[in-house]
DNA sequence: CTGAAAGCGCTAACAC
DNA sequence: GTGTTAGCGCTTTCAG
């Protein structure tokens, strides 16, 4: 067991006080005396005890991210920035997986952990608004994507519906018609493809141009493959799809080159999200590429400020997004 | 503020001793007694604090996973594998991102996080075998990758030699005869890409064929990218790559399409590591397949074993992988 | 089966 | 500037 604070004072020959003082680097010490007992520190390797810090000090040092799947590749990256600038708040991140699901989201968020934490930064997928304002008192939680929770919490968004709808006007005005959307997930209270969804039927209908919807169950590769294999199969006309989710766009073009379709020549296919994937795919992939870096800063930025005011109104953080146009949408 | 135990107790008009009995379900309690206490914790929403359990008993029920980058997809997936199956061991995961950075390393080997979380399963790519070995008594260790730091330490790898000629033999076989190798990383003291030379020289070598190595800076997209420009622009006879991981070979193949080569055709691409991504790529990626469950469990049960017991000798597991030929590596 | 109390390592209020 | 000490909330030894 590593030394703690009595000893380095006894072998200092100075109090625990002192000690505490050099340590934390606060309160005035003298030279000297600062001196010796940092070298008592290094000679005994003594490091001070998190455990002890956080029972008498209630901070943890500690921030959950709370999401569906940190291998997601979205997720990944959120999480890289995230992970990255907690460092400026001497925060460590810690991933908790929820697939999704409504009860261990409710589980998560009511949990042991959440209370250890010093905060929870939450991507819901299975809990409604309502729902995650019930819980039990416990560290803030900061709501990332589409949950607004009735302005009861802090919320970092993008303005999804504007997204979708430029996205969608781009593929219109290179020349498509029979714009497929694939990524409805009626299933779930999580309001994203609702939003997205929305902006897609709005900018149809100024053109007066179709709708046709394609549900998925998860956003994964698998389900933009099967949702295409579905539209080719139905014979359905169709010169584009938009797909919620880049992971979606890339099972979709797969399939879509594998049945020997050209993209963007027969099909143009877009995305959501700009992940790396995206960039790198054969066609590239057209998408929205969201401020990640600055979803992670307002998402620590919330939860610093609503730790410094716990009765601070919620705030709602709309991060910018922008029309990444690449090879995948074309023109025919 | 929460309930803590003295509260529950005095309403329930017991010991602080015989709810802590309740609460933790082990010692006995009189079934009528039990249930009294247990309706005051539900009325009052008592948690029990994680800080005074972790000081008193010296678990935190942490651990932390080191890593170069969390938004790269084979730890994105991996850091998936391990927190889910650390659930079993009532652990969370806490995410410490390195950047490969060699003094990052040691700080998060040697920091207080380290002393907080109840072990540690980390990559190492900046340090040596010999750096690992020497931090201060600490949390235990596993290591991930090829840092076998002379047997001192538990380890979980890959057979990356075998692996690699598996791959390259693979390449020769479908009639591949000018193979360049992308992934080298003469920088870094992480023996993993060496391991991985060293299998594709053996089985070139075996068939009197000649080697070609380009080294990288880091192991992203653009990196196999950039390696794979320069092939093709010092007109580099070349009918094979072999990246020593997915990503590279996505960069890689990314060019190659765009510079107009057929692949398979004119250029077989293969890659490492069997990433989401490679599955759809267009075409799919050939690769070596690493079984990530079993990497995620042997360390956790390392860590598990080591906690059991601190002088058990050091573990090196090999986990097993697969090669896993997709259409990137068809017949010419 | 239950109660009293020590003590995990630290910080900070209170002395001097 | 420095020493002394209470107490954060819990587990667990020792009594009963």
């Amino acid at each position: 067991m590593s030394a703690n604070l009595r000893q380095v004072a006894e072998r200092a020959g100075v109090s625990v006080r002192t000690v505490s003082n050099v340590v934390s680097g606060f309160a005035l010490v003298a030279p000297e005396t600062r001196e010796r007992v940092q070298r008592v520190i290094d000679e005994l390797g003594y490091r001070p005890n998190a455990a002890a810090r956080h029972l008498r000090g209630g901070r943890s040092g500690l921030v959950a991210l709370v999401l569906p799947e940190i291998s997601s590749p979205y997720f990944g990256e959120l999480a890289g920035h995230l992970a990255d600038q907690a460092e400026a708040y001497a925060w460590t991140l810690l991933v908790q997986q929820t697939g999704g699901d409504a009860a261990r989201e409710r589980e998560l968020l009511d949990g042991v952990r959440a209370q250890t934490v010093d905060g929870l930064i939450m991507s819901p997928w299975g809990l409604s608004p309502a729902d995650l304002t019930r819980r039990p008192d416990s560290a803030p939680l900061v709501l990332l994507g589409e949950q607004d929770a009735g302005g009861l919490l802090d919320h970092v968004a993008l303005d999804n519906e504007t997204a979708a709808a430029d996205l969608t006007h781009h593929l219109i005005k290179t020349g498509r018609r029979h714009i497929a959307a694939i990524g409805l997930q009626p299933h779930l209270v999580n309001g994203t493809a609702a939003r997205r969804a929305a902006g897609y039927r709005r900018a149809l209908a100024e053109s007066g141009l179709p709708a046709r919807e394609i549900p998925v169950d998860r956003l994964h590769r698998a389900d933009g493959a099967a949702a295409m294999t579905h539209l080719l199969d139905n014979g359905a006309e169709v010169d584009a799809v938009f797909c919620f989710s880049d992971q979606l766009a890339l099972g979709a073009l797969h399939v879509a080159l594998d049945r020997g379709l050209r993209v963007p020549g027969d099909l143009a296919v877009a995305g959501f999200d700009d992940i790396e994937d995206g960039r790198y795919a054969n066609p590239a992939l057209t998408t929205i590429a969201p401020d990640k870096p600055a979803i992670a800063r307002a998402a620590l930025t919330c939860l610093a400020d609503r730790l410094a005011d716990r009765n601070a109104h919620p705030r709602r953080v709309v991060v910018p997004h922008r029309l990444e146009v690449r090879a995948s949408t074309g023109r025919r």
